[in-house]
DNA sequence: GCACACATGTAAGATGTTACATGATTAG
DNA sequence: CTAATCATGTAACATCTTACATGTGTGC
């Protein structure tokens, strides 16, 4: 639903071929919304067929590049989205579910995937606090919109950091998990 | 892709029907994977078909109840998938996207959204601290399976805690936010 | 019988994922 | 010319969401 609304976000700062805008999902908006080129390829078509957005280049055509930009009445979709409410994603990861699977079963041992979650948790906070070095010293002026980004950015360095904590914490006690005992929780069924 | 395991996980504690089965999602497994009931339908057709798990009651009749559980194949398969490695989900909020948005436009004031997300998560965060208190007092001997469960609740609580810190932050540097100056990122195309 | 809640089911569309296919461009 | 790479596109499928349809049981 919030795709087409980050496609129009980024041809607004730029416009730019389907390929293009792949590649800077990868490494900008990609970050807490990510996109392969298919979707951005069928987006794009649909944002062309309702007027958001107007191609320069022919259509159904291999190999070619087509540049997008926003047209007017993209921009003003884009800002009526803009004011409407939303609802926040809940939780959502398969470790969850192991691990409330490992509680049922009572014979996984979770530590190694703990701790390769928390690595590439670490990996991937080191990579955000990396950008912030970069794009928002402490020292530097902001401006309206810089802040807003920077918003966007501690929203992944502080969710990073939550799930880094909850791995410490999970693993901290870790001996109670290391090797569970058996636990029946219902007669074997079958 | 894990709503198959969520699904054998919740039958492995106690057998039921489809909808019992909605409704016991909503309660406990929901907090940090959601399912409607047609998903579970779905996945409990599949299940069966794929021979994890048995239904007592004809099938494809509407109105009569058919209690599902876990046959032995079914609890191999989730042991199996639990000692999987697996990769965590990247922030993926709307709300992100609104601010990037806002960045852009310039146009837009996000207090009232970021307050309406803030008061949200405070509520979700208060529901989790409920079941904290009750489910898991800080005195009480744990077993294994508990640390477990207590571990997945306290993954709910910390991404709660998290968005909220995050929120106030964000409100904090309002006063910038909250009647921005248009700023032309690029010529309006028309 | 009738209204209502409940359990199950079908259908359609949006969204996401994975694999592959084809035309254009460029380096050797 | 050939191979590699880039830009675009097609296809098939899994997942998720929303709306609706149908049969069962219960209370009045």
């Amino acid at each position: 639903m919030a795709l087409a609304q980050a496609i129009l976000t980024s041809l607004l700062e730029k416009p730019c071929t389907g390929a293009e805008l792949a590649r800077r999902f990868d490494k900008s908006l990609g970050h807490f919304w990510q996109a392969t080129h298919q979707q951005i390829y069928r987006e794009l078509g649909k944002l062309e067929q309702d007027g958001l957005v107007r191609a320069h280049g022919l259509a159904a055509t291999r190999g070619q590049q087509r540049h997008f930009e926003v047209l007017a009445t993209g921009k003003a979709a884009l800002e009526s989205w803009c004011a409407e409410p939303g609802e926040p994603r809940p939780i959502r990861d398969e470790l969850l579910v192991r691990l409330r699977a490992a509680a049922v079963l009572g014979t996984v041992d979770v530590r190694v995937e703990l701790l390769r979650h928390q690595g590439m948790h670490a990996q991937t906070l080191d990579r955000y606090l990396a950008i912030e070095a970069n794009d928002f010293p402490a020292d530097a002026q902001k401006t309206v919109a810089d802040e807003l980004q920077f918003a966007v950015l501690r929203a992944g360095i502080v969710y990073e950091q939550s799930w880094l904590n909850w791995c410490e914490q999970t693993l901290s006690h870790a001996p109670a998990i290391q090797k569970p005992a058996l636990v029946e929780v219902w007669p074997p069924a079958d």
